[in-house]
DNA sequence: CAAACGATTTTCT
DNA sequence: GAAAATCGTTTGG
């Protein structure tokens, strides 16, 4: 079933990433059908968390769609190459997401494979958020796009990932954010050989 | 209006 | 392991 909206309006962000670990996502753009496991996500507190693009409250033209009620994507650019999608969660005026870092290919794989221009399935296909991105065919013309459907949409196909293979770790990239850096809001499947490399520190 | 920079990936040594 | 690639958003003049 496709998550419903109550899902995402939770006021527990951390909880949240931790809930979409074996979740699937799904892409349908221009008829192309993508799937994926959700199997690394990083949870990214609002005002208070200096590791957020809302970081004190801050609202621009980008970090607008993260102040709207929980259940849309948020996709940017960074460093002029990459998109990066996440998730909007908690009620609206509140800047809670969480980022979407790696995925385990499903449905599509070929499709997957030409976008990234790939010849066989390795696992850095998908591990990365902008590895990811780019196998979903996701871009930051899609950042306000619902997260249920019908060209982006997140499922629960009764997957259930046990607490035990569920690590916490530092989040990847974040080390300007001084003491916020250190908190365990990096949540991945362990063992699972989609989930990206980075660092956390 | 101009300048600096980044929630990364890829490539080369 | 280190460095380059590359551009929209943010910030300062």
């Amino acid at each position: 079933m496709i998550l419903p909206g109550s899902f995402y309006t939770r006021k527990d962000v951390v909880r949240i990433a931790k809930d979409l670990l074996g979740k699937v996502l799904v892409t349908e753009f221009e008829g192309q059908h993508t799937a994926g496991m959700i199997v690394e996500t990083e949870a990214y507190a609002g005002t208070s968390d200096k590791a957020s693009h809302a970081f004190g409250n801050r609202r621009t033209r980008r970090t607008e769609i993260m102040y709207r009620e929980g259940g849309m994507a948020y996709v940017y650019l960074i460093y002029g190459i990459h998109h990066l999608f996440n998730v909007v969660t908690h009620l609206a005026e509140i800047p809670h997401a969480v980022l979407i870092r790696a995925i385990e290919p499903l449905e599509g794989i070929d499709i997957m494979l030409e976008r990234r221009k790939m010849e066989t399935l390795k696992p850095n296909i998908t591990a990365g958020p902008g590895a990811m991105s780019a196998a979903l065919g996701i871009h930051t013309r899609h950042t306000g796009y619902m997260l249920h459907g019908p060209e982006i949409f997140i499922e629960d196909r009764g997957i259930k990932v046990p607490a035990r293979d569920i690590v916490a770790a530092t989040r990847v990239g974040v080390a300007y954010a001084a003491e916020d850096a250190l908190v365990p809001y990096r949540f991945y499947i362990k063992d699972n050989k989609y989930v990206s490399k980075g660092k956390g520190l």
